[in-house]
DNA sequence: ACAATTTTCTAAACCGATTTAGTAGATTTA
DNA sequence: TAAATCTACTAAATCGGTTTAGAAAATTGT
């Protein structure tokens, strides 16, 4: 690939690189060039096929058109779907997206969000695992343009955009209760910090208590991220058994339903009539499964055009000491066959 | 975020940049530099938290430490896991994934070339979907470092990384054919040029004829990516009746699987009782189906490692003028519920 | 003791854009 | 007619690294 640069095209046009460069920003108007010369130059550029050097360009200007984006997994639907949704909104503005995964490692993710600094990207979205959020203080402190996704931090102000996962949950437990179900499990995972989950757990508690049921922390068990198969089996079984026999498993995200579905099949447990199942976060296969699983279906599309408008801004006013966005978006309960009734 | 450069660490250090420059790059001992100096200098980064500036960096030297990928479509969990695998590879290699989908459309995947391109990426992994193969021709020309994944295009000596499709679909036909089903439809994606859909048609073909079972077109069907849903339905309620009559279905990848599940569904009718069904592209939901559902899996990240192999050699021996690297691995038939049996 | 060599380090060019500060010439104003 | 203004354009500085070409000081060889 032989490269044409911008004083190529001003040589062959007899005019300065001033100028092409002027014109091919669009302010040539602005800096009073003729006319015809702003069309000379913009044929000769296509004729040459020239295409600005980013280096050249990222260094004078400090920009990249690049934005980061930190997930726990990209191979997680939840997380594909997001990085879809934001991958999109970031093209039709003109931006390129680097995604990370941090498999929820906390250390992983420190390390990935100072590497898309080194690498100059123009923001991050992220949606973080950390707990004492020192690399999220770090970037507010450096007005280092950032949003949250899916995940905030309560303790500090920045933008966010999330979903509403205390009433999401609320809903799934009143819908279980209603259904007669009066002692239901609660699977999540850690690390238990994680707003999605700290919110899933206020939801469900806050659903028993209006419901005038007893709540018990022995039917909310944790699973880790790294083990997670193995571990949900052993809270599935032991929520089960007595003393917890649990009517129904309400569980915080896909991976633990699957995982679930396949422990329960191996039990030989039938859904619903031994045991009954919401999940949160609804995937395609929840709609195949025998019986189809009820779950709370998130706006993940939306959560990625907000993020990226947000990011897009942020980046925009740089400097400018513009207040935080806060976003929530409700969740949707799809009632399929889990759960009976 | 106050930035150090170079500069900053070579006046603190009273040394020239030159020399700050060749310790940093592991070139001290080369270059004949001191022990204790190369040692002060490394010292005074870390104090300073000195980052180099990348623009700076590439525009010298020509690298950006980033490569592109192209794929049909990143929420598809084939594309996700390959994703997943080509990151983790890229990361360990000290490299950046700018990951953009394609959504199986020519003239979006040409564009999104030429935008990593001129994003000046080191180099690209691409799924084509194209049918001229324009782009590929001209990366070839140029000496672009490039490999394609998944899907080759014979008529290019490019590198490729990609899955045995005509055994793997044989292997699915002759199952189907062992268990009894003589007239066995295939559902495949259009457009049909791309080298994976006309591997797996020779496939189902190459079987049908060693069993010396007649070959006919008509129970070939394409469906469109756009609109997979709707014609998924049509094509398999068309399959389904008289004159064709099948009693198995062969569908060429996971989403055309979950939409034939779903139309299945909605008619009544029941795997394997009222007709056999295999998918290619193994996805877990298959597992957690009702009958779970036999699918041929993939060696996706060891597609990615490879591909990620190949694109660093590439990158490393620009200009050399090496052979191009096929690699072509086996796919794994996973039997289920779904054929009976 | 003086040239040759080695060790250690540096000034300046360079990559390719953007931007600042300004010029030459034509036209208008007073 | 000289000053002011406008039109159309440009030279050179700049961003922050890497690299080339070479210099100063210390050491070695004879």
């Amino acid at each position: 690939m032989k490269k044409v640069s911008l004083a190529d095209v001003a040589k062959s046009l007899g005019v300065s690189k001033t100028l092409v460069s002027l014109v091919l920003n669009d302010r040539g108007d602005e800096k009073g060039i003729n006319k015809d010369t702003q069309q000379r130059v913009r044929d000769k550029v296509k004729e040459l096929n020239y295409k600005p050097n980013q280096f050249a360009r990222g260094l004078r200007v400090g920009k990249s058109n690049t934005i980061g984006l930190v997930v726990a997994d990209i191979s997680n639907s939840f997380y594909a779907k997001m990085c879809r949704s934001i991958e999109d909104h970031c093209t039709e503005n003109g931006y390129n997206l680097i995604i990370c995964s941090s498999d929820e490692n906390p250390e992983k993710e420190s390390e990935l969000i100072q590497m898309l600094i080194d690498r100059q990207v123009d923001g991050l979205i992220i949606s973080t695992t950390q707990k004492n959020n020192s690399d999220i203080k770090l970037l507010k402190k450096n007005d280092f343009p950032f949003v949250l996704i899916d995940r905030n931090v309560s303790s500090i102000d920045t933008n966010y955009v999330v979903v509403d996962n205390v009433n999401g949950a609320k809903e799934v437990v009143n819908h279980l209760i209603k259904l007669g179900n009066e002692r239901i499990g609660h699977l999540t995972i850690t690390p238990a910090h994680i707003s999605t989950i700290k919110e899933s757990v206020e939801g469900y508690k806050e659903a028993l208590k209006e419901n005038n049921l007893p709540i018990s922390n022995k039917l909310i068990r944790e699973v880790s991220f790294d083990n997670l198969k193995e571990e949900v089996c052993d809270q599935v079984k032991e929520l089960l058994a007595p003393p917890n026999k649990v009517t129904a498993l309400f569980v915080a995200n896909n991976n633990i339903a699957v995982a679930c579905l396949e422990c329960l099949n191996e039990l030989g447990m039938r859904i619903p009539q031994d045991v009954a199942l919401v999940s949160f976060d609804d995937i395609e296969a929840f709609n195949l499964c025998y019986p189809p699983i009820t779950a709370v279906a998130q706006p993940i599309e939306e959560m990625g055009r907000k993020a990226v408008d947000i990011i897009l801004h942020e980046i925009k006013n740089e400097g400018v000491n513009n207040k935080t966005q806060h976003i929530s978006l409700s969740t949707d309960l799809i009632i399929r066959k889990s759960c009976g009734g």
